[in-house]
DNA sequence: TTGAAAGCGCTAACAG
DNA sequence: CTGTTAGCGCTTTCAA
């Protein structure tokens, strides 16, 4: 097997110290001529020499990994089952991958015993990490322990107001989805949530359907709301079982906070001989990748999770990079329509 | 900040050498008493000692990291629009923290330029690394080159023959999706797939799908076989529109071989007001998490994408710390019974 | 502009 | 069973 080279054997070659060729690999100013510079690359061309990152880090003090510190859901592994949570990653690889993959990802579970997490940051020397959704406190205090370079992703608790935080505009979400219901002649339209007191989130998308309501002065029932207890497709078949002799009855419509309950809803009220959208209309919120592929196809709003990812990495990339202050980065949401609202109006 | 502590450290505040620090942190045996163990461990737990890979990684010459190689489909990202990747990852993660996360994985994408490949498996000085799917030769002749420990998964093709391979018994799965639709009464059945010439996969699920239909003693047509090109959504949808006039007269049935494009076809022939399984039975193949959440629910051949990530990974720890030599594992499939079948029998 | 030498934190010979 | 010492491949003073 061909020998690994070393800046040594670079060095060597082009009649250099080990010290130019450093500098010239890491660009330098000011260290080197033009005339060095080409010996160099000449050199590592012809042996083609790679870096070896495990050194350098070593002696930089840095590793270019960013953790990914990912929720486990209930009764699943890491990543698994989910719609989500890879769009997410992608992201992050993808904004990596513009700052020429100087980073790689490594990625856990939050549900892993907690010194486990603690050591795999300081083992692992990792240079910065992205929390994504609710994971516990005890992780936040750690972090903020180790002083580590993090970026926090949909968590508003009061937990995460130290740290940098990308969300989205959640109750404008809920303000686009519950007004296309309206606009589409629906007046009585049900609010399908998982807490809005747990979750600031929640309660934002709650805010945003409520203010749709009072400007088309519709009333507020809290008989039209029902609060779930786990996010997960189960959780819409149970609510399907609840509502559907509602249904017609006391509401038309329903603004579901989670894709994934929207459509568990659809398929098991469909199951149930009740057509959506010409007995029942849904928006969802999330847009995953699913609601695409579902019959009907879901409208809903679109929170774009892949860029979501990408804001996140740049994010921390700058404050690994440049000692960033905290920020607060909310972004945008659209309604996507497809096929599950019917207009009602004629 | 806390200062990060080293064996140095630890060492000192034990009373003994590095070396019986380290020897105890690895438990080398027969190189340490009882006592000092207990005195080092003290030590370790007082300083909240964490061993830092960087620097046992550069020592040791290993990284404790294993590459995981992605195809991309077609204008999307790494990992995006997805549902079986995140499947995977997550069985090699699973399987990582049954040996204690001792390794953590890193990906990338194939379609990256491939100096890109060869850099990053190099410069991360990467212990071993998983293909998944179809990926370029070149890629395997680099890996070959590097004489790195690798698992292909699902790629059978001759380029592959060097390496330790999983995949799965596609011929078992073809006979078994045709055969539950022959014992539901079906005589005629469509078979759907995306180029027999092409990938073995693909021949063998061929394959059992001839074999059932002879135990039968059922005719094979040609005129029954739809070769798509590409394997995604789309393709299901084009397919349903070609077959939509021949649907209860020259078949009732088809065995598809792929989820995604079963989904497509289901949902496009639903769109055309044909009823699934009513006017038409189709059973698709590899179980991903998406074909329970349609409507109906669709029958399909379980190829368990998350076990198999288990397996490869176990196989790679296997060639890196072991020497294990080349292997080649298939895994079993089986039939997952749900709603896209109807028996036509009675 | 260049280079020598020390050091990042660990492991592994080797000697005791 | 324990410790000394010499690297692993890189960056970084510091001096030239």
């Amino acid at each position: 097997m061909k020998k690994k080279y070393t800046i040594a054997d670079v060095a060597d070659l082009a009649g250099v110290s080990k010290t130019t060729v450093s500098n010239v690999i890491n660009n330098i100013e000011n260290k080197f001529t033009e005339e060095t510079k080409i010996k160099v690359l000449k050199a590592i061309e012809k042996l083609d020499f790679n870096i070896n990152i495990g050194a350098k880090s070593l002696s930089e003090g840095k590793s270019y990994l960013i953790g990914v510190i990912l929720p486990i859901y209930k009764d699943t592994d890491i990543l698994q089952e989910n719609f989500f949570l890879q769009e997410f990653l992608s992201g992050i690889n993808r904004y990596l991958s513009t700052i020429k993959n100087k980073y790689d990802i490594i990625f856990t579970g939050v549900n892993e015993n907690k010194f486990n997490i603690k050591n795999w940051i300081r083992k692992r020397a990792i240079d910065g990490v992205i929390c994504f959704g609710l994971t516990s406190n005890y992780i936040y205090e750690y972090l903020e322990q180790l002083k580590i370079p993090t970026v926090i992703v949909d968590d508003l608790r009061d937990a995460t107001n130290g740290f940098s935080r990308v969300y989205i505009a959640d109750k404008k979400g809920g303000y686009l989805a519950t007004k296309y219901l309206i606009e589409n002649g629906h007046k009585d339209i049900a609010f399908i949530n998982t807490g809005i007191n747990l979750s600031k989130v929640e309660k934002n998308r709650f805010n945003g359907y409520i203010e749709a309501l009072s400007e088309y002065n519709l009333n507020f029932y809290e008989s039209n709301c029902f609060e779930l207890k786990y996010l997960h497709y189960d959780s819409g078949v149970y609510i399907a079982d609840k509502i559907k002799d509602l249904i017609g009855k006391q509401f038309t419509a329903a603004f579901v906070t989670s894709d994934i309950i929207a459509i568990g809803l659809i398929n098991r009220l469909q199951e149930l001989e009740i057509k959506i959208p010409n007995d029942f209309s849904v928006v969802g919120f999330d847009n995953i990748s699913l609601s695409k592929y579902i019959y009907p196809k879901l409208t809903t709003i679109d929170q774009n999770i892949y860029k979501k990812g990408q804001s996140a990495a740049e994010e921390l990339i700058k404050i690994i990079e440049y000692d960033d202050i905290k920020k607060n980065i909310e972004m945008d949401v659209s309604l996507v329509i497809r096929e599950s609202v019917k207009n009602v109006k004629e």
